[in-house]
This record gives structure tokens, sequence and C-alpha cells, in this order.
DNA sequence: TATAATGTTTGAAC
DNA sequence: AGTTCAAACATTAT
């Protein structure tokens, strides 16, 4: 269910409930559901994978994890996570984190590390790369803190089309090579956004799955890389290796 | 039917 | 005391 544009996605689809009151609250998360029931959404905010339901004095962070899933305005089968119900429909959570922010929201999150949002700062994400030589690009991709909201789908698109394998250290890539890696990450986030909004999204995935290199027509390597062990697919012939 | 998959937290082990 | 790592959690499509 996650990565950042389709909790972007989410967002847009829940703008009917702002500024509505929660008439109803249940489920079996693990926080004080009571808590939200008579409170009015001030606002529906992301941070990467992190859906916001923002009250006064508290924010409800909701995380998809791998097999989180939502429903809006209908309901499934299975035991609900946490149900929001406003007097014009209802929001229904399930198989997800649930916890409670405590005060202004602002003071939990750095919105300029979310490649989704209008104050990303991809100058910042350079700076955290750089005091992570060490790390490799497949792992770093994925951190939260450098790039919020990059998923395993957006780190193998993204390699591919800079042509960067997987494997390499972040300290080996030329600096105009790694800013260019910056830049796909926000870009290839949004173009994320609008297949996925259109259902087109596999059909758009160059590497993630694929089993020959569209530029050269090799074998695409499917390995699971790095200190996450997430699979990548790559090329080896398309996509550098700085050791 | 067993496996693997868009992910993170936790706590044991070093 | 700081880092590392595997286990735990959980659902569904193939």
């Amino acid at each position: 269910m996650p990565e950042g544009p389709t909790v972007v996605l989410l967002k847009e689809e829940v703008q009917q409930f702002t500024g509505k009151r929660v008439i109803a609250a249940e489920g079996n998360a693990k926080v004080d559901i009571e808590r939200i029931r008579g409170q009015e959404v001030i606002a529906f905010k992301s941070w990467g994978k992190h859906f916001l339901v923002c009250f006064e004095g508290f924010t409800v962070r909701i995380h998809f994890l791998m097999f989180g899933t939502y429903r809006i305005n209908e309901r499934k089968e299975s035991p609900v996570r946490l149900s929001l119900t406003f007097k014009n429909g209802e929001i229904n959570f399930y198989t997800c984190s649930v916890k409670m922010l405590e005060g202004d929201v602002n003071t939990h999150y750095d919105w300029s590390g979310d490649v989704m949002n209008d104050t990303w700062d991809p100058e910042k994400a350079e700076t955290r790369l750089n005091k992570v030589p060490e790390k490799l690009i497949c792992d770093a991709l994925l951190e939260q803190d450098i790039f919020s909201g990059v998923g395993n789908i957006i780190k193998n698109e993204v390699l591919y089309r800079v042509c960067v394998h997987p494997e390499s250290k972040v300290g080996k890539i030329p600096e105009a090579k790694l800013k260019m890696l910056i830049e796909e990450a926000r870009q290839y986030s949004f173009r994320f956004l609008e297949w996925k909004r259109n259902f087109e999204l596999k059909k758009h995935w160059l590497a993630h799955t694929k089993t020959l290199c569209l530029r050269c027509n090799l074998p695409i390597i499917r390995k699971h890389t790095g200190v996450k062990k997430r699979r990548s697919f790559f090329c080896e012939n398309c996509q550098l290796l700085y050791p």
C-alpha cells in the first residue's frame, strides 16, 4: 500500500472531511480512541509514508507498513483498526500502525525531508547523504530521514533511470550524478503519483519486476541488496557501479 | 499451498 | 553505551 505518493493520494481523497467533526471513532488500535470522538479535523497532512490526521492539540499518525489499507465510505470484511465517522461519510483503516502525536505536529516533522512536500530541500538531502559515504545507495534511498516517502519501487526506478548500480557506495558517486539522483527521486515520485492516480503505475515500470533491460536487452538482475536486503532490479551493463 | 511482497520497530547480541 | 541484526507483525496475490 505505501510509498509517499500513495499517501498523497489518500490525502486528496479525504479532503471532504477537512474541518468536519468526528461523530464516532472505533477500532482495535491500541490508542485512546475515545479521545478522537467529537473532535474536528483541522487538517490532513502527510510526511513521507506517514498519514496525519491533525486535531486541536494532537495528531493521529497512520503508517500502513507493508500491508495496510484503507476504505473511504465503505468497509472491508476484516476487523477495522481505526474508523472515523463524520456526518458526510467515513474513513476506515486496516492493518496499519496507529500512534498519537502530542502537541503541534510541526514539532514532530522536518517537512523538507519529504520528497512530496512543497518545501522538499534537495541540498539538505545531499548534506545528509554526504554524512553516510560508506552506505550503499540502495539503502540510502530507503532512509526515511534522507528521502522520506521513497520506497522500494521508487528506489529501483530511480536507480535505473539515472544509471546507477544499487550497490554503489554513496561516497563514491560523483557529485553531479548524486544531484541527478536526488532530483530524480522527486521527479519520479510525482510521476508515480499521477500514474497511480490513473491506475497505470505498473505499466511505466522500467526495471522493477522486469526481466530484460529496455536499453540493452540484457537480463535485469534481481538481487536482495544492502543492509536492508530489499529486492533490487538492475542492469549490470547500463547501471554503473561505484564501488 | 507455500512464498514473497510497495515496511518499520524492537530488543537481543555484540 | 553504541551499533547491528534478525525476529516480529500482518495480508494477499501468485
